[in-house]
DNA sequence: TTCCTTTCGTTGCAAATGCAACAGATTTTT
DNA sequence: AAAAATCTGTTGCATTTGCAACGAAAGGAA
């Protein structure tokens, strides 16, 4: 696909950048793009991240093993997304995951220090308005880590549940959503054990809080879930 | 204090800007220092954050109300670190805690967006390193979010336990250490119970793994300690 | 359909943690 | 020094959660 200047002005680092300039860009920093295969190995742990990756297309999953050597993905990336931004940024940091490509996927390599260095006349406002994308990737990312955070720190199970359901209620913008992954994806989420979590569920639905069938939610006591959130 | 100039240089934004440098960039991106006496309000949780805020010195906080009213401080920040600079990267997101000063404090305010527009002729080189410090700012923070989260993320106070203290070996390069703050706040910090912290930290220094008198800690099995915090 | 695999809820029991109360130690204030 | 306030360890008991095992339900494949 070479027509991938169009998609790229959707992503959020080119939000608000002309095709036309996109293109200047990628070509005065010396983007490239390259393919990979499903199942290769796009980033190595240990290694050093010199460029953040814009997923073009496909996507991309970041792994670990965890103690028992067992595969953990730590997180996914579709298109348009942006992965390795926060190793490139702090410039010194390995990478404490392996980054493989969960489907044949394309990716377009930016080198973010050559987008912090002034660049004569050549897209000014562009470039300007790449580094504001890219702080507010950055930041979004913090602020999400963040929201993690947050419900981790959450006294009880029944207090993360609550808080989890709202917070899907916002962004969904309904009462009714489907979360994604099986109950074993949102135990882990919540940091706790899946039959821990089966058992609250039972326990709140008996009380009319919400109703769950697989993935799908149906929010019924909004009022005493916030109560329960504020905890 | 005028000779501002000199610690400013040794902030981590301004590494590498010498103090020339630094001075005709505070002018060009016009930003303001303010001083804040002992307890009075910099920034109001709720607004907007335009400014990133470099302290020069004192010490500011980071406030918020938990859900029973009692105030919890969220971080502090000495002199020459910096804070708002995740808003103000986002942008667009109101400011979730209170900032106050807890003494006497000179801040520096920074327009970011300012810094990331190309500035023609002036200190090129010195914009480009503050930027790609910024950028090395703002990851760190993401990272050590990470840790914590890492952190709560252990199945066992003991696994926590063990994982902080290894952390703080590694920061202080040394077996023996002093942890800041009392056990409330290490407690805190692992998630727990202030009881339960302090019955497990008996039954680990029962076993020899380490000592610990108040704040300070001397660690004696390092080995074992890696073995637990790998759960 | 029928078989097989995955997901899900349930439950009994063990382990971990929260909570509250108290006493000794330490630090700070008067 | 004396008194007051804070910090810390300890302990009994209630609650929450982890773990393991099992059967039912759902979804996919033969």
């Amino acid at each position: 696909m070479d027509d991938y200047l169009f998609h790229l002005t959707r992503s959020a680092l080119f939000a608000g950048v002309s095709e036309a300039d996109a293109a200047a860009l990628c070509d005065s920093l010396r983007c490239r793009r390259a393919f990979y295969p499903k199942g290769s190995v796009i980033l190595r742990r240990g290694e050093y991240v010199e460029r953040a990756g814009l997923v073009l297309s496909g996507v991309v999953q970041a792994e670990r093993n965890g103690a028992d050597g067992a595969l953990r993905i730590v997180a996914r990336h579709g298109a348009l997304e942006l992965f390795g931004d926060m190793l490139t940024a702090s410039g010194i940091r390995k990478s404490p995951v392996d980054v493989v490509a969960a489907e044949d996927t394309e990716v377009l390599f930016l080198p973010l220090s050559e987008l912090m260095r002034d660049g004569g006349s050549v897209c000014c406002e562009a470039r300007m308005r790449m580094r504001l994308n890219l702080l507010s990737q950055l930041s979004e990312k913090y602020w999400a880590l963040n929201e993690q955070l947050e419900l981790l720190r959450a006294p009880t199970l029944r207090t993360r549940l609550a808080r989890r359901l709202l917070a899907a209620r916002r962004t969904r913008e309904s009462d009714s959503f489907t979360l994604p992954g099986t109950r074993e994806t949102l135990a882990a989420e919540l940091g706790v054990n899946r039959s821990a979590l089966s058992r609250e569920l039972g326990k709140m639905m008996r009380e009319g809080l919400f109703t769950a069938r697989r993935g799908h939610f149906v929010l019924h006591d909004v009022a005493e879930l916030e109560r329960l959130a504020a905890q």
